[in-house]
DNA sequence: AACTATATATAGTCCAGAAAGGTATTTTGC
DNA sequence: GCAAAATACCTTTCTGGACTATATATAGTT
């Protein structure tokens, strides 16, 4: 029997789930992960050797800037914020994304 | 600004769809592809690079096995049909999926 | 002193999907 | 009769994203 990939992510949707984080304002990466981890309960990992790589591509696509500061917890971190074209991005990823999933599941409930 | 990227498909969602399709009887690679395609009602398109590729991948697997014959059209074709493997990978990827837009509409919906 | 949690980063790997090319036959339109 | 469109398949190549593994560093806890 072949092996099962076993992806924790949905590929393609990362971007979505870390802009959305955002739209609450700015945050680290390891707070993101966190937090995608806590309002999935626990279902979604987020590995950080995808988050960082992830950051950076976002960075380069304008979508967020990023500078360095202090968690509460006096920690140096990198805080990362929605720029307007983020802000676009998210509207134009979800939506794609909604009628993604309901073309799916016609796909997959129609008999 | 950065291109944007428009994938026909979610990434991880192909097999599944494919799959979908030979639940109900035995199909060849163009009318699955039009079937999933005519479901979705125009949403989803196969490409055919993308196609043939994955069942090959899953002939491999073993989630579907293959014999030519003729289409109505008297047209030789390939039939693929499910494996009893390929319906309880059905049962899997579909349970998994639907965790997973569980999972991801949380994240997009928590305030 | 050791361990856990917090925090970031990168190098290397793998694979699916898309692009782009090709072959061949049947039906339809002019 | 001929061209075009639709039907049907296949393969090679590219790319990007997600995962693994590894590395660094500090704060707090035991």
């Amino acid at each position: 029997m072949a092996e099962l990939r076993n992806p924790d992510l949905l590929p393609g949707t990362l971007y979505m789930m870390i802009l959305r984080t955002l739209n609450q304002g700015p945050l680290h990466g390891y707070a993101i992960a966190k937090r995608i981890e806590d309002w999935s309960k626990g279902d979604l990992q987020i590995e950080d050797g995808s988050l960082y790589p992830a950051l950076n591509r976002m960075l380069q696509k304008g979508w967020v800037n990023a500078e360095w500061g202090m968690t509460e917890n006096k920690r140096r971190a990198r805080f990362y914020r929605l720029t307007p074209a983020g802000r676009k991005r998210l509207e134009a990823e979800s939506t794609a994304f909604n009628k993604m999933i309901r073309a799916i599941q016609l796909v997959m409930r129609t008999s």
